[in-house]
RNA sequence: GGGGGCGUGGUGAAGCCUGGAGUUCACGCCGGCCUGUCAAGCCGGAGGUCGCGGGUUCAAAUCCCGUCGCUCCCGCCA
């Protein structure tokens, strides 16, 4: 028997072209027009809307059937393609300009009344949304972001191939390692007490590959991080994951620069130059306060100290003394009143300022300001000429140690001039990252695995506070979309580095015995990087959340509304795995379940 | 661990500040009319423990405390 397929063609792809073509569609009942006589229903399905038209006249189905219709019935129609009447042509639809006329309908599946409506029109509460999800990617939104996510893979593989990269897979349940983030654990029935782990990335397998000879590896890796949520994180997500041997820097920063390119042009049709700019992270975070610099706009931040080296203001007087720094940056034309400036003020403290100083410029071109008095003719000037100032703008300034400054301004950057939404696409690399980030104490403690190759041994021993390493992020409208490094490909530079990192002998041969012995076997210099796929797509479409780009995420605390994990399990279960359940949690459960309140 | 915002018929919002009858708007749902609409239209109807608990008050959606859920942020994320 033939087969008989149950569309002949896809409702969007309905042209002028296919007048006179009889076409049997399937699909999903989006709005109706119910005329009591004839009706109309928009049929959807993935690939987008055509109108067809329900005439009594023609008998496609029983006038019940007919008038019966509701939304998201799945339904089936056979039925010609003819032109719409005239002055019935649909310009907002790319198939408008044709219609079917059903002979015959079919109700493959009919549906409830829906928790909420399918529209567009309406933002509805997001864990409704997630409750429901498999309703929500019914709506124009989340079907165009599947594609999205879809497309940018696919983009990816298509440059990985050309590159003739490998593409392999690495196992999900590991061992535990208690540096970085938290590890996801899984418990093993078959060795009781034991856990494996989820990789918080594919880090150490990607160098065995290197050191079994795959000379370019790249994987679509799902990874894992127990901390906490925010919109641009979830405790499970999917990361771009690749490494080249007999590689440094410069090559892999210029695969990512195809990749980049590549997703940017299919997503969006847009063109990026290249090669993308580059920051050394010293750079970056003297310019603009931060180690992912939204470079989308100017207002940098500029060191005004050597302007106040003779001055009487106490406050800069001290900074300056204790070895700290005056910076500022030109926030331009705020028109803030008094209010609003000591607002500013106030958010520069929050955020761990001792203070701040705003001036506005006048039109006479001196300065308004609480502490203008204090200062000499000569610093007002520089203010203004190294701060490009003209009349209207407003100056901040923060006196106070470096990092302070930096972060503090940066922060105030970005809250005065970054740009809403991401029509703008403005990638970086940030290169030369510190080896370690100094603690407010002055504690060192490592900005990045251990596994990554120092820029110089020697500085790395000598001066461990300032050592740079072959480090790299790549940086987008203000996000970190990834990092990688140059690695380690000799086993006492490994094991010096872990020395300096603080990890004892014991305990890196305990943990990482089996990896410092495979890198004695002629390990090829090797270098890679792994980026945020959520993140890359969320930004390219323009979405605030990585929610929006994964088919079925989790809250902001770990549930999954639609299946309702995590959930408890049975005791049986625990018993195989050896695990009971502390006491103070069975009480808590306890408590919840008599309506108490939960300690 | 901490700070902010939100929670009102199925959905989205207004009402809350300044307490006075579950009030309003849009959508959806149900019924009726309707043969060229495209957010179809017109008429009618149903639908509520104002997240939950406690307190203040003659009176609480509204004020206070607690709690749960969602969300944004700080910490955390080598």
């Amino acid at each position: 028997m033939d087969h008989q397929p149950m569309k002949s063609i896809h409702a969007g792809e309905l042209r002028a072209e296919h007048i006179g073509q009889t076409v049997t569609l399937a699909g999903w009942v989006g709005r109706r027009r119910d005329h009591g006589g004839v009706a109309f229903v928009d049929l959807r399905d993935g690939s987008g809307i055509v109108q067809v038209v329900l005439n009594p006249d023609n008998e496609p189905a029983s006038d019940d059937v007919l008038h019966g219709l509701r939304s998201e019935y799945c339904i089936q129609v056979e039925g010609e393609v003819t032109p719409r009447p005239e002055g019935t042509v649909n310009r907002d639809l790319p198939t408008g300009e044709v219609e079917v006329v059903a002979s015959n309908l079919t109700v493959l599946s009919p549906a409830a009344a829906l928790p909420f409506q399918l529209d567009d029109r309406s933002d509805v509460d997001e864990s409704l949304r997630l409750k429901y999800r498999y309703l929500d990617m019914r709506r124009g939104r989340m079907a165009a972001n599947l594609v999205a996510r879809s497309k940018a893979i696919r983009a990816m593989r298509n440059v990985l191939d050309r590159e003739a990269f490998l593409e392999v897979e690495t196992p999900t349940l590991i061992a535990s390692t208690p540096e970085g983030a938290r590890d996801m654990l899984v418990p093993s029935r078959l060795r009781k007490g034991q856990f494996y782990a989820l990789p918080q990335s594919p880090q150490l397998f990607k160098q065995l590959l290197m050191i079994g000879g795959v000379e370019r590896y790249y994987q679509v890796a799902k990874c894992y991080r127990d901390e906490d949520f925010r919109a641009d994180r979830q405790v499970e997500f999917t990361q771009l994951d690749l490494e080249g041997s007999f590689w440094g820097q410069e090559d892999v920063l210029t695969v990512l620069e195809k990749i980049a390119a590549e997703v940017v042009r299919d997503l969006r049709g847009e063109d990026i130059e290249l090669p993308l700019p580059r920051l050394t992270w010293t750079e970056a975070m003297d310019r603009y306060g931060s180690d992912k610099p939204d470079l989308r706009f100017g207002m940098e931040i500029v060191d005004l100290s050597d302007a106040f080296a003779d001055t009487e203001f106490k406050a800069f007087t001290g900074v300056l003394g204790d070895g700290g720094t005056v910076r500022g940056i030109n926030a331009g034309a705020l028109g803030l009143a008094r209010s609003g400036l000591d607002a500013l003020t106030t958010r520069a403290q929050e955020l761990g300022a001792k203070g701040l100083v705003w001036m506005v410029v006048e039109e006479d071109g001196s300065l308004r300001s609480p502490v203008s008095k204090f200062l000499s003719d000569e610093e007002r000037g520089a203010i203004v000429t190294r701060l490009d100032a003209t009349y209207g703008d407003t100056l901040l300034i923060v006196a106070d140690a470096t990092k302070v400054a930096r972060a503090v301004l940066g922060q105030l950057r970005l809250d005065l001039g970054q740009p809403t939404g991401h029509d703008e696409l403005s990638f970086a690399f940030i290169v030369d990252f510190p080896v370690f980030d100094v603690g407010d104490d002055g504690s060192l403690s490592p900005a990045h695995h251990p596994f990554t190759a120092p820029a110089s041994l020697e500085d790395l021993v000598n001066t461990p506070e300032s050592a740079v390493s072959k480090a790299y992020d790549l940086v987008l409208n203000g996000s970190e979309l990834g990092s990688g490094s140059v690695r380690i490909h000799d086993p006492a530079m490994q094991a010096k580095v872990f020395e300096v990192m603080g990890i004892s002998d014991e305990d890196a041969e305990s943990r990482f015995g089996w990896f410092l012995e495979a890198l004695r076997y002629g390990t090829p210099p090797h270098a890679g990087f792994a980026f945020g796929i959520d993140r890359l797509v969320a930004i390219l479409q323009g979405e605030p959340n990585i929610r929006e780009i994964i088919p079925f995420p989790k809250t902001q605390t770990g549930a999954d509304p639609l299946t309702g994990s995590p959930g408890r399990v049975d005791e049986s279960q625990l018993e195989e795995l050896g695990i009971e359940i502390a006491p103070a949690v069975l009480e808590s459960w306890a408590a919840a379940e008599a309506g108490d309140t939960p300690e």
